[in-house]
DNA sequence: TTATTGACTTGGACTCTGTCCATCGTAGGA
DNA sequence: TCCTACGATGGACAGAGTCCAAGTCAATAA
């Protein structure tokens, strides 16, 4: 059993065949995938999910911290197993394509007491966009 | 005639009742509206604007670079007025209030060469996540 | 091993956001 | 004032996500 499911046991969830499943999918690293993705290859191993239960089992692992939401259009949530190392985010404009990156320095110290207007200020997502190799390659990406 | 409506006459637009009216109301700091906020606003003043008018030309507004289609949960996209100061987002995780701050220095910065997987990176969006003032004080937020 | 039970799963209905399209209306030039 | 191409309309449709009542089953206890 991988770490993932070891940990989730260990706090007292319910293991189930599709929650099994679900975890498995979502092992990886640079992993990116939607709800519907994550249904579609979870389906491969386990014909008869359904919908609610992928959607149930991915919002409780983001509530145990152990996947991250994602969203960088206004298309469908992607989830992001890799939550145990702060990172951020580089997409491909042209594709979609995403990887993990890990920038140096913290982007909430750039943000002076007098840009946080009574904030309190926890965290900070950040969105690379460009074009991912093969894109620039591509002729009118 | 706001600067907008003359900008946007100046450079060929056909100006109707409808796309002035939803000019209109994406005037001001700080206005992050939802389409339906949009519409519902602009239904204030011309009660026959359809939905489709709106997003249309919301669409041609964010085509033309006057505003700025901005993305914080995977719920409706904001429309950002704000599109001719570079800026960033600090958003109120309780109650989704929404901020443009101005960072020091540039997060492109941050992303050292080896961390670009061979991408052309061209530009970075922040969103700073927080508890604004009223959440904060409001037990339980 | 079996019985029990409450948590989990299911599928379908529903909501919300956004897009598409055929038709109608009108801004702005001739 | 008339024309006409561009814009507006609203209703159908699609994608993503949520909700719920009913059925199923993992884990515990006996």
């Amino acid at each position: 059993m991988s770490d993932l499911l070891e940990r989730l046991r260990g706090r007292g969830w319910r293991m189930t065949s599709q929650r099994r499943v679900v975890a498995e999918v979502l092992e990886g690293d640079h992993v990116h995938l939607t709800a519907d993705e994550v249904h579609a290859r979870a389906a491969q191993r386990l014909p008869e999910i359904s919908r609610a239960t992928v959607y149930n089992t991915l919002g409780e692992l983001v509530s145990l911290g152990e996947v991250i939401e994602v969203v960088t259009d206004g298309r469908a949530r992607r989830y992001d197993p890799n939550a145990h190392h702060p990172h951020q985010h580089l997409v491909c404009s042209a594709c979609g394509t995403m990887r993990d990156v890990s920038p140096t320095g913290s982007p909430l110290a750039d943000l002076p007491a007098e840009e946080r207007f009574g904030f309190t200020v926890s965290g900070a997502d950040v969105t690379y966009r460009g074009l991912c190799p093969a894109c620039i390659r591509r002729p009118g990406a």
